[in-house]
DNA sequence: CTTAAAAATTGTTTTATATCAATTTTTTAT
DNA sequence: ATAAAAAATTGATATAAAACAATTTTTAAG
């Protein structure tokens, strides 16, 4: 399943740390990979579970991963995590525990800190402080955007907007391939999986994207767009 | 509209001030309070609107106010705010705008500190800034509750978990005085005012509630815990 | 290569929920 | 106290979306 692997490098030299740590000095970042250990987890893997303890900072170097919360007989789909993004759950300054899972989508490697060493820096560090607030924040908005895309636009808006979601801020280019399940795509648009194959069609039908096997192409981005906003 | 008022007392003496200040020292109130001045707002005015700067820390001394995402064609409203509780939005760690509105329900008093104070001593107390991110944290936990709620939930089951929130979380007591409209029901639920209506007169029927003018007595709580969780 | 299992697709039916419209009640202003 | 405005309520209708069921395609395993 999980595998410790040697630590390749040590974090001052790493090229795919995250932005967060830009802030820390030499030493802080020396006390930062004393704790640090790398693991590989297979496509479909649980990084963690809702209702776990939660020890670690989670950095994803290299594959796809989700994090969701697993609700009433179906997940949402909070967020993909691809390298190289952090996974740090509101749990950790209030019971310790994780309020949503994490599973890998595609094979995927990460980095984990101990959470009490970052926590240590946050408060020897002011920079890290506010930039890790910074985050939590930006966050914070996005999640806002979510909630009023799932509870106030119609399937084929949350649909438009997720297809954006993938191809701006995840894959970040045009004709991207699909690494995400069709159940994925419901789960990150809250809706039955046939509704969203049903909408891809339609997209499809009316010249907005093609969609073979998992390669999409977003042929009419403009339309995409007023279907987002129009809801 | 709003009115400036003398400062009544200074922060040290305040016995109604957010808790999130219990580990600032004298002098660091001082600064809070040096910065602070009062404000009144009539029940249905705006205390801020989403999109504009966002140079305040409001915290809410008396009466009882909302903070709503102002969506497509309707409002969400993501909690309730009673004192002694603080509106503080993602935007000061961003861009220093407001992704949210916030408005009166009742008629309210509050107090606003300059962000920059509040920001400045985040940086040089470490346990303030500690129990800062605990309950940026909490929101956010309470935000995930809601958004699962609103995605996976029907209406019955929404309701029910508004009516929890109101009784146990808001006014704090099991009869309690609907201070907010049907429409904010409705807007704290994600559905029409006229189904929220509707949900209200079957649990009326069902002797679950009792409902005469705005006056709300939950009567089987275990049964509208049933109805909660079974979506 | 073949088979089994999983994922994706499609059509049909049912249901939850919004919308619209009309009426009543409550609140506010004069 | 009265009129006007706003809010709440109720019923009827329309529709978005889920659930169900069946089929096809893709992937994984031996």
């Amino acid at each position: 399943m999980v595998n410790k692997l040697h630590n390749p490098s040590n974090c001052a030299d790493c090229n795919c740390k995250s932005s967060i740590f830009k802030n820390l000095s030499p030493l802080e970042l020396a006390l930062i990979n004393s704790s640090r250990f790398q693991v590989s987890y297979k496509a479909g893997e649980i990084i963690f579970k809702q209702g776990t303890p939660s020890p670690y900072f989670v950095c994803v170097t290299s594959g796809l991963a989700k994090i969701y919360i697993e609700g009433y007989g179906k997940n949402l789909i909070l967020a993909l995590i691809k390298p190289v993004d952090y996974i740090f759950g509101p749990g950790i300054y209030v019971d310790n525990r994780h309020y949503y899972s994490a599973s890998a989508v595609e094979d995927c490697q990460a980095c984990l800190v101990d959470v009490t060493v970052f926590k240590k820096l946050i408060r020897e560090n002011p920079d890290f402080a506010e930039e890790f607030i910074k985050r939590v924040s930006l966050q914070s908005i996005f999640n806002f955007d979510q909630v009023i895309s799932l509870t106030q636009k119609q399937m084929h808006g949350r649909i438009a907007d997720v297809i954006f979601y993938l191809s701006d801020k995840i894959y970040c280019q045009n004709p991207f391939e699909l690494t995400i399940s069709r159940q994925d795509l419901a789960d990150l648009s809250g809706m039955s999986k046939e509704s969203a194959i049903r909408i891809l069609k339609e997209f499809k039908e009316e010249g907005i994207l093609t969609l073979s096997g998992n390669s999409l192409e977003v042929l009419n981005p403009k339309q995409l767009r007023q279907i987002s906003e129009t809801g």
